[in-house]
DNA sequence: CTATTTGTTACTTTTAAAGTAACAATTATC
DNA sequence: GATAATTGTTACTTTAAAAGTAACAAATAG
């Protein structure tokens, strides 16, 4: 399973993990925590999380005794943050051709099909910005 | 360059080009001319013109003097439309994994994930209806 | 110093899209 | 009917990016 796009899956994942353990405080989160539960090496897990920490959406603490927790509130997170923060791939691409001068259509393809494409993701993250990381914590709990 | 999604973009390119050649009626429009359009085979054009086929997006002759024309006035047709007929990949991906019995959070993960990411897709997908193909075809004249 | 954790890099494997080729089915034209 | 030109379909190869793995550097509590 190559090409299926689950990084922005697994970061909400670990994130929603965190959120629920910030909640009861009981045994610190670490990767190896996360990676069982996503059922994956606590190496992948590693990777993403540390993207996160770069955005600023976790604090990772080194050493023994190193663990994650979210940087601030979970209502203060947005599903957008997080698509953001892990660079998944855009919704679609561009095919590469070389326009051709005698078509008009060609010509201007690029510019016209790139607004599209823009459009579309536009409508994507908008949709993500709308949804809270406390409102999938708060499905999880049952609330 | 395997998995980037253009399928989609391609299948655009396609409508837009038998769209133009519909207001002029020059040459009729075979895959061996989009092809040169699109800077492909024309054997791929032919396997997502027959989607688009399928879909009753376009018509299509065949036999010698063969050719594509669109099946419906561009202003019928919505970028949804097209998307829908090309049959492209979701945007996301759930990523797959046992959901653990002890861990209350792995076990409705799932279902709220399936959930968000659906609503993800539906805002992709609004923001794509929003367009008709006409729109573009004007905008590659120049209008 | 030791043990344990995150951070990072390099590498291998996997898989689905991209691209290609060949041929079957169809239909004008002669 | 023969021929040529087209779409439709299938099988196959190539390719690129994600998934997954491993190893080690950096940091830190005890």
């Amino acid at each position: 399973m190559a090409p299926a796009n689950t990084q922005f899956a697994v970061a909400v994942h670990i994130m929603a993990v965190l959120g629920c353990h910030a909640t009861d405080d009981s045994e610190p989160v670490t990767s190896a925590l996360l990676a069982q539960s996503i059922n994956t090496s606590s190496s992948f897990i590693r990777r993403t999380l540390s993207l996160l920490a770069k955005a600023e959406l976790v604090h990772t603490t080194r050493g023994a005794t190193g663990s994650c927790t979210l940087a601030r509130p979970a209502q203060d997170i947005s599903m957008l943050d997080i698509y953001r923060a892990v660079n998944a791939p855009k919704v679609f691409s561009l095919h590469t051709y070389p326009p051709q001068e005698k078509c008009s259509v060609s010509c201007r393809m690029k510019y016209a099909m790139t607004g599209l494409l823009d459009q579309a993701q536009e409508g994507m993250e908008d949709s993500l910005s709308r949804r809270s990381l406390s409102e999938l914590i708060d499905e999880l709990d049952g609330k």
